[in-house]
DNA sequence: CAAATAGTGTCTTTAAGACAATATTTA
DNA sequence: TAAATATTGTCTTAAAGACACTATTTG
């Protein structure tokens, strides 16, 4: 616990609030346990106090000639490498006491990233892209991590994962977690790692195909031991505007 | 149109983003005109420059001690005399060119009120609560004051619009545009005001039973030249914290 | 009793879910 | 051919919508 010298608590009531933008990060990855997909997500390292040494949302300072997206884009860049096929604005969030020393509000954006555009890295020694010690990914359900978060990002995380399973559920962001072109199996695959539960193969085909902007290619992916499953690419709209942005 | 002296440009570059909040309200009422229920919202008209005597959202710059909920809550109040029954954070508007003159960032709330809460006033002059000139009350959707708004506060309210009526339509909400007790018919009427279309009074009813958290009383409402309604209570509870705020 | 809305019953259509059956690959 | 997943078909159940019908009040 960090202590707060009397003349940071003075400073803090009377500064103008700081303004920062922070990025939830998303990628489908195997998970060697279950077997199955799972969520992980990249968090850095802190380097400074407060809460020097545990992970946190890459994030930072919104610069004045910096848009919100623009900011969430660029720090999402700059600490991971990545750039994200899918990014929302998640929250605001602006209580007097998330940081111990001066008061920050936090504009949070959330993101989705294809798996092969985030390099493998299980280990901070490892991470291959940056080669940084200070980035590494984790699986998004890691109690052992979120225990120890900093700030309020455990709180922000978990909203996240609230808000992707609704947006999953009711939406047609699955495939932004896939390639181009994916087989109607992949697209199950972030279903029941998102939501948790396992689907009905056919049912879940038969909504799918009724529900979201999906064309048939005429490729079909061969290599498993079994009949090669047809690939099929999305050609949907977005929603509201502001529900969504685009990245490339 | 305001012109922007480069001097101004200068330093909105160099200046770091003002944060403000600012607020969306709306409230049922008879609409004379349709004769059904509508939607109606308080704007104030703005005393300085830029957008001097234009409508705009109620709002104000955040000050050092206010959470962001609280400073909602609080400019709401100062501007229309209310407090409302429901306040939820709707988005966070941070482009670089939303402001003519300095660089702001509004996190804006949108707030349901009963209407029995607001004070009934037509035109500017009559205002009764605050008895002040520069706030009136305009249907939500009208388009000659919605044309002619300040900043890109159309937007805005055309956002928080989108947000009620998907909120009303998958959510239980709609009794807090009501008073404490209330008809299912009165329920009825909020949904179609929002959504803008009639509904089928029994299956209305039914999915209403079925779906919200609604207690019968033992009253009724006698005066119409009908058979009596019965009045129900609400005893619900809210979904993910986040995503809405009550007010006592 | 006439008018008007409250409230119930019932039929049809549509979507969701369970699960059997067939199809097509590779080892 | 056995194993494995793809894909289709069918039946059941639940929800949504249309709409006729009964109930109860006021004037």
């Amino acid at each position: 616990m960090s202590q707060i010298p009397f003349a940071n608590v003075a400073e803090r009531r009377d500064q103008p609030p700081m303004l920062a933008v922070s990025t939830v990060i998303f990628a489908l990855r195997d998970d060697e346990r279950s077997g199955r997909k799972s969520l992980w997500l990249p968090l850095v390292r802190r380097t400074r106090e407060p809460f020097r040494g545990q992970w946190a949302l890459p994030g930072g300072p919104l610069g004045p000639r910096d848009s919100l997206v623009d900011a969430a884009a660029a720090n999402l860049l700059d600490t991971t490498g990545l750039i994200p096929r899918y990014l929302e604005q998640l929250y605001a969030f602006g209580d007097l006491d998330r940081s111990p020393t001066r008061r920050v509000v936090s504009i949070v954006y959330w993101a989705l990233v294809r798996e092969d555009d985030a390099p493998h890295t299980d280990t901070p020694a490892t991470s291959v892209l940056l080669d940084d010690p200070n980035v590494a990914w984790f699986r998004a359900d890691d109690e052992s991590v979120l225990a120890n978060l900093a700030f309020d990002h455990r709180q922000i995380i978990e909203y996240a994962l609230w808000r992707l399973r609704n947006k999953v559920e009711y939406g047609s962001i699955a495939h932004r977690l896939l390639g181009e072109r994916f087989t109607l199996a992949q697209v199950r695959e972030v279903y029941e790692a998102v939501l948790n539960k396992s689907l009905d193969p056919a049912n879940f085909r038969r909504q799918l195909r009724a529900a979201t902007d999906l064309e048939e290619t005429d490729e079909f992916l061969s290599g498993g031991k079994h009949r090669p499953p047809r690939l099929y690419r999305y050609t949907g709209s977005t929603s509201h505007p502001l529900e969504s942005e685009n990245i490339s």
